[in-house]
DNA sequence: GCTGCCAAAATTGTATACAGATCAATGCAC
DNA sequence: GTGCATTGATCTGTATACAATTTTGGCAGC
C-alpha cells in the first residue's frame, strides 16, 4: 500500500494527497458526481492529471466510476461499515499480537506516555475531530508497532473510510460520559507482558463493541454531512 | 475494495485488468521501467487511458511511481512478501472466523466436495499454475464464506502479489511429496464444527508454516522469473 | 400533474501536441 | 582505461481540442 501520502513533489501525487483528504471528509457528498471541470479549476490544475489521481482513488475504494458517467463519491451504508470494522479488526488483531513479540520496551513507553498525557484531555475534550485524532493516534501507533508496513497502510486506508463514522461514535460514547482510555490501557497491558493472544482479543473484544454501534452512528454521521446545508431530505 | 476486475465495458477498466494480470505475472521485471509510449502501442490505446490505469495499479502498490522518471514495476524483497504473508494471517484468519458462524453447511458441502474432487489432481499434477490455481480457490472459496467483500477483496490483491512467490513455493512442496490438502481439511472441519477460535488457529498455523518457506520461494521465483532469458545474474 | 420526446448545453473520453526533463552515447581530458 | 561534460534522442507531464455521450430543460400530449 501507499504509506507516501504526504505531498509528494510531482502535481499527481499532491492532487491525489488532496483528493484524499476531502473523499476522507466527505467534502463530496456520497453518490455525488465529481465535476472534473469545475474540480481540476479549484485545484488550480488540468482535467489529465485531476483524472490520474480520481483513478488512484477509485483503486482504494474511495470514488467510484461508471463509464461514459463519470466519477462519484462513495455511497455509504451500513453493510460496508460494519465491514470496514470488520477489517479493522482483522488487521489490528493480528498487527497486536506481532506488536507482543516485536515491540521495545521503550516504544511501549512512548505509547503509554501519549496515553497518560492526553487522558485528561480525551475525558473532557468536546471537540470530536480532536477526539477523534487522540483515539486514532493510539490505534496507528500500536499497529505501527508490527513492523509491518503493509498492515499500517491498510489500516490508514480503512481509518480514512470510517473516520467520520467513528467521530459521530466517539462523540457519542463520550456524551454518555464514557471513553476508551481504559480498554486501550487493558490491550497496552497484554503487549507488555508479551501476551500476543490476550492483546489480540482485547483488541477484538474492544472494535466489536464499538462496531454494534456503528449503525447508530452512521445515522448519527449523515445528519452532521447534510445538517449544515438543510435539516430535513 | 475493487472486486470488479474483470474487464468493464469502458476502456481504462479493460486496460487496468490486463496490466494487473501482467503485473501478477511479473511480465514487467522487478524495478523496469515502464514505457508508455511502446506499451499503449501494444495496448492499442493512446498514453491518456494508460497512465490512467497505471495510476489505479499504482494505488495498489503494483507499480511504483517516480517523478519525472515514469512507472515502474514493483521490487521483489523477502521483507515486503513476509509483511504480505501476515497481511494473508490476518485476513484468512479473521475471515474463517466469521465464516463459522455465517457459512451454511450447503457452502461447505460445497468446497468439500471441490476438495474431494481435486485431490487426487492436487496430489499428482505436474503444473504448478494448475497446482496454484487449486490451492488458492480453496482459500478465496473459503474466505468468501465470511460475506465480508472488504476483506475478500483485500485478500486478492494480496495473493495477486505474491501469486509468483506462492508458485514457487507449492511446486516445491510438492516435489518434497507433500500437499497443503489435509491441512486445508483440517481448516475447513473447525468452521463446519463453528468453532471460529479453532478454525482461526487452523489457518494461523497453516500459513506460518509456509511463510517459513517463503524466503526460498523467493529466490526459486526469482530464479524462474530470470531463467527463460539468461541463466546467471 | 405526469410522461415522453427533442434539442441545446454540459460533460466525459481520448488522441495529440509540445514543453521540459531524463537518459544514452559520444568525445575529451586526464 | 576511467571519469566527466555535452548534446542529441527519447520519454514524461500536462494542457488542449474535439468527438461522443449524457444530462437538462422545455414543450406537447395524455
Amino acid at each position: 500500500m501507499n504509506l507516501a501520502l504526504s505531498d509528494a513533489d510531482d502535481a499527481v501525487s499532491a492532487i491525489y494527497a488532496q483528493l484524499r483528504k476531502m473523499a476522507a471528509g466527505f467534502a463530496f457528498k456520497p453518490g455525488e458526481r465529481i465535476n472534473e471541470t469545475a474540480l481540476s479549476r479549484d485545484l488550480g490544475a488540468s482535467r489529465t492529471p485531476l483524472r490520474e489521481a480520481l483513478n488512484r482513488l477509485v483503486a482504494e475504494g474511495f470514488v467510484e466510476f461508471q463509464a461514459g458517467r463519470g466519477f462519484f463519491c462513495r455511497t455509504l451504508s451500513d453493510r460496508r461499515i460494519i465491514e470496514l470494522y470488520e477489517a479493522r479488526m482483522a488487521i489490528e488483531c493480528e498487527a497486536v499480537r506481532q506488536a507482543a513479540t516485536r515491540a521495545t520496551a521503550a516504544d511501549l513507553d512512548t505509547i503509554e506516555a501519549a496515553l497518560d498525557e492526553t487522558a485528561e484531555e480525551y475525558a473532557s475534550c468536546t471537540n470530536p475531530i480532536r477526539l477523534m485524532e487522540l483515539d486514532e493516534a493510539f490505534h496507528m501507533q500500536l499497529t505501527a508497532l508490527s513492523g509491518n508496513s503493509e498492515l499500517l497502510g491498510m489500516l490508514t486506508t480503512i481509518y480514512d473510510k470510517i473516520r467520520f463514522v467513528r467521530t459521530a461514535d466517539l462523540r457519542r460514547l463520550q456524551a454518555a460520559g464514557r471513553t476508551t482510555t481504559e480498554r486501550h490501557r487493558t490491550i497496552l497491558n497484554a503487549v507488555r507482558r508479551r501476551d500476543g493472544q490476550a492483546a489480540s482479543a482485547a483488541m477484538r473484544d474492544h472494535i466489536a463493541h464499538r462496531a454494534q454501534h456503528a449503525s447508530d452512528a452512521v445515522r448519527m454521521a449523515f445528519a452532521d454531512l447534510y445538517a449544515p446545508q438543510d435539516t430535513d431530505t
